[in-house]
Order: C-alpha cells, then structure tokens, then sequence
DNA sequence: TGGACATGTGACCAGATGGTCACCTATTCT
DNA sequence: AGAATAGGTGACCATCTGGTCACATGTCCA
C-alpha cells in the first residue's frame, strides 16, 4: 500500500505544492501550445528566469512537455501523472470516506 | 491566482509535498486513533521531534485532527481536505483527459 | 552578415524548511 | 509527594528552494 509511492509522484506531489506552478498548469490548462515567453507574461511579478524554473521543474516532473518550432519553445499540458497520483493515491482517501463525510465534518473535530 | 486557489488547498498541497507527511497519513489511512509517540514509531529513522513537526503541518492543513485523551493526544485521519482537491483541482484536470489514458497505461505496466 | 529576438546556463543570494536538542509542563502510578 | 511517562516549546543549525543576474547560444529577418 504504502508501495504506491514512486518516484514520479514524489515529482508531482512537489511540483503541485507551488502555487505559481499550479497557476503556469492553469494557464496552460486554459490555452495549451504556449511558449516560453507567453508563460512568462502570465506571470508578470516574477522575471523571465523564475519562471522558466518553474517550467523546469513542471517538465521534470512529467506534467508539461515541450517541443521545440524554431526559436520558440512551445509547452503542452499533460494530465496523465495528475491523473496517476489521483488514481492511486488520492482515492484511496477522497472515495471511501469523503462524499459522506462533507457534511459532518463540524462534529468530528469537536474533541480540538 | 485562480480562482479555485484556496488558502485550504495550498496547505493542503503543501501537506503532500512531503515523503514522510505521506507516510504519515498512510500509516493514520492503515490505523486511525494513533498516539503520538505511536506515529514517532512508525517513522523511526528521524527523533520524535521531527516526527511532530510533521504531524503539525498536517494538523495545521486539516488533514490530521487530534483530540487529548488524559496524557495522551491521539490522531485521527481526516480525508475531506485531500477529497475537496480532488474534487476542485485534481478532477478539473484528470477528469476529461486521463481516464482513458490511466486505464490504458496502467494496463501496459501490468501487462509489460 | 549583422543585429534583434527567443531561450538556455551557471553562479549566486536570501528566505523557508527539515531536523535536532535542551528544557518545560502535565498526567499517571505507587 | 515523588518518580516515571507522554507530550510541547523555542532556539538553533544545515540544507533546500525560490528568485535574480550576467552572460552564452541559437534563430530569424533585413
């Protein structure tokens, strides 16, 4: 059980805590294709370099794949290991419990 | 930030970056109600203090709930945290793409 | 060919994080 | 009461990570 931990979740689990990688996945979400510089103005408080290391780091973890068209570098989406950690690990708690639990979720921390 | 950007679901990611934080909940998902020199156990390769920390940081993202019983605090595993990510980010992705990919990978590794 | 544009690399700094320790509080048992 | 057990605090240090910069590379277009 505790033997569904690899590697690449490990990678995913750590590229998602950062909430400018989530946001770079969002804008890729909402417009797949982009290149270096257009994910960079998506974030405009941070420079050019910051976010390429997130991008970096999003690659590296499987979770955006890229390919080359000249001088650009275009960035594509892929939800595959999202849908991995998802299907192996998340579930395992979200299923079972949580769609009947939402509700009473008030009386069980009661005891803090 | 998106709009589906909570502080909630930023700790809660941040929770789940961690290997060890992971295998917390595990051992809490395998046995709920643990003590906490109990989950030190489970984790013996770091000091107890260590061990708290991170049981703090899960506390403190509301995957863990705990509640004192005499001079003992015992924990329990509180998976709505980890379902609402699921449910509001995870799914947005995994949902209409990974299906039918998960399937067919998983498929392959157990097949290869 | 020269020069502007798009991206990559390695060093580097500051702040956050993981982990440990010495010490403290509270509860139980005799 | 006093000793032993379970847990908590704050300081502290090593390391990792986020972010920036100067500079290098490659590509397009005039």
């Amino acid at each position: 059980m505790a033997a569904s931990e690899t590697d690449e979740m490990g990678a995913v689990f750590r590229a998602l805590a950062d909430p400018t990688r989530r946001r770079l996945l969002d804008a890729l979400f909402a417009e797949d294709g982009r290149s270096a510089g257009q994910l960079c103005a998506e974030v405009p408080e941070m420079t050019r370099f910051g976010v390429m290391k997130h991008v970096g780091v999003l690659e590296q973890a499987g979770l955006v794949t890229s390919r080359r068209e000249g001088r650009t570098k275009l960035h594509y989406l892929n939800p595959v290991p999202i849908g991995l950690v998802a299907d192996r690990w998340i579930s395992k708690y979200a299923a079972p419990f949580t769609r009947a639990m939402v509700g009473l979720r008030t009386g069980l921390e009661s005891g803090a």
